[in-house]
DNA sequence: GGGGAATAGTTAGCACGGCTAAGCAGTTCG
DNA sequence: CGAACTGCTTAGCCGTGCTAACTATTCCCC
């Protein structure tokens, strides 16, 4: 078996993360925006602060991100009746339809390059998106 | 086995890519400025329009890039004898020096990650870098 | 050889999303 | 009560993606 050396992953890494980013298309959300939904859209309700140390941003960057949201109708901003202080956001209806159909439309050009993968590989890179996620979270 | 879904796979290799992007070097070059550099390290002297096709990107952002680097003294610029229209886009020395510690440092982080996996993780790692290379290039 | 088409690079201007600094409002606690 | 802390926002800088439009040069075909 080859020999795992960092600067090739890295660079297969970043590669192929440039290729999908360039995936896109003028209706589609941005990468951050996405992120959010998607993040709203499994965890439920946030306060912006949760959703920043999740995004590994600073507080204005999220505030920014979430107006721009809020503006299109993809998520709500409500006072916490709690802590006045705080603010929860909450996918919307069209925020959730928008986190399916974007997803669909960014699955597509890596779907299409799946599929001309033969099963073994298929079934190490399904492996390797949970490693590559345990140590993204790490 | 696990079912590979798209939506996974491109979320892990975002996020980690992601993490790895947060571990540049003291010198504070962007992700992309970065990655101009390591082409011309790797690949020698090459004009403008051939890194904007390499790096997938609309001429112009090509060319701010470059004006940055160019500004920090990491590249040249000379006019092709051959061609009045051409550019000719060279790392200098500084520049050569830049790529190394930000490499460094960057497979530094991912390093201690690979060193906490198991081999058999690691293998599957190594198989999967090779993947997605191709799919990159693809 | 001359003239239009194509190519290379740049400039201008917009959008977006990182960041820090600073400010305001609300909460906590000595 | 008042000072310190927390949560969010605003303001403003920067980098980098884009398109449109411009200049200069080269190519190619009549």
């Amino acid at each position: 078996m080859s020999v795992l050396e960092e600067t090739d992953l890295r660079v297969s890494l970043m590669k192929v993360t440039r290729r999908l980013r360039a995936e896109k298309s003028d209706t589609e959300l941005t990468d951050s925006q996405m992120s959010v939904l998607a993040v709203l859209d499994r965890s439920g309700p946030l306060t912006p602060r949760a959703l920043a140390d999740f995004e590994r941003v600073q507080p204005p960057s999220m505030t920014r991100t979430l107006a721009s949201l809020d503006a299109r109708g993809l998520v709500d901003r409500e006072p916490d009746p709690a802590d006045g202080r705080q603010i929860i956001v909450r996918i919307t209806p069209s925020g959730a339809a928008a986190v399916t159909a974007t997803r669909r439309q960014r699955d597509a050009w890596l779907a299409r390059r799946l599929a001309d993968l033969d099963p073994e590989e298929r079934a190490v890179l399904a492996r390797a998106s949970q490693i590559l996620r345990r140590i993204a979270d790490s």
